[in-house]
DNA sequence: TTACATATGTAATATTATAACGTTACAAAT
DNA sequence: ATTTGTAACGTTATAATATTACATATGTAA
């Protein structure tokens, strides 16, 4: 076995996931919507997860390696689905007021267009967070 | 007593506020943090109030006439000081990452540049939340 | 092989928030 | 005056979310 599968640059950009971050970061990728902590834990529970600090220490170790994002508003994590947040932390929901479907926003130019607005404004930004409130085209129709 | 006082058109905009409410209101205001609250709840024991419900209805109401606002990455609450938020419930936040120290920022021009951002990508937004990371100036400086 | 950082498992507990129930106060409609 | 609707109240219990503490294991680097 070559050593460069573990080769420094890429553990930095992409390290290897531990078998609870691996498990949770699937469940995530594989759902429609965002979940709760304990929604997880239920649902992992037949892969071998125990307890809550499981769970809240992968979603922890997986927010941090910017695989997923929590939804502070709604206590929740979803999959992050933007190429930028190798980059930069910031974050654009939106998040509707009916049925509470949530969707990242990835438009680099709406994420640029709000730092510009900050530094126009003399805010010292290192990242943020942005929740915008709809009604879904589901909802609106309904 | 004159019924003026009590007219329908004053009470839509400032409704009169039930005591409970009022304490509550009271503490927010002469606060320099946001609380949360359970310690609402313990500083007005001795103001009568004797349940977390008793907090979380007070909260929920003064949260609903744009009193103050809830910083949902911290469960907690912070008096309104923008005068803005009569009419839209838009709120933009500064949040410092060390000493959590929260200002709310209320300057207008930011507010509508962000609507407008919304807008131009098409998103058909009825409020907003925007939270940004920052170093406070006095934890820059220490 | 020692040392270190990181992750693990488990139990207990802290913190935040809501459900469910019955009651009270007051204004509007009849 | 009585009924009706609504909004708030008080109280108890419990649900839901998150962390502390501690002992153990694992991978990597010096």
């Amino acid at each position: 076995m070559s050593t460069s599968e573990t080769s420094l640059s890429k553990k930095i950009q992409n390290p290897t996931l531990t078998k609870n971050q691996k498990i949770v970061l699937d469940l995530l990728e594989n759902s429609t919507e965002p979940l709760k902590a304990y929604s997880i834990l239920a649902s992992l529970q037949k892969e071998g997860l125990k307890s809550p600090l499981q769970v809240y220490r992968a979603l922890d170790k997986l927010v941090e390696l910017g695989k997923i994002h929590k939804i502070e508003s709604k206590n929740s994590f979803i999959i992050c689905n933007n190429s930028n947040c190798a980059n930069s932390s910031n974050t654009v929901f939106a998040i509707c007021e009916k049925c509470e479907n949530v969707r990242e926003i990835k438009n680099t130019q709406l994420f640029e267009g709000v730092s510009q607005l900050a530094k126009k404004h003399r805010l010292n930004v290192n990242r943020y967070n942005l929740e915008f409130y709809e009604l879904c085209k589901n909802c609106k129709t309904n």
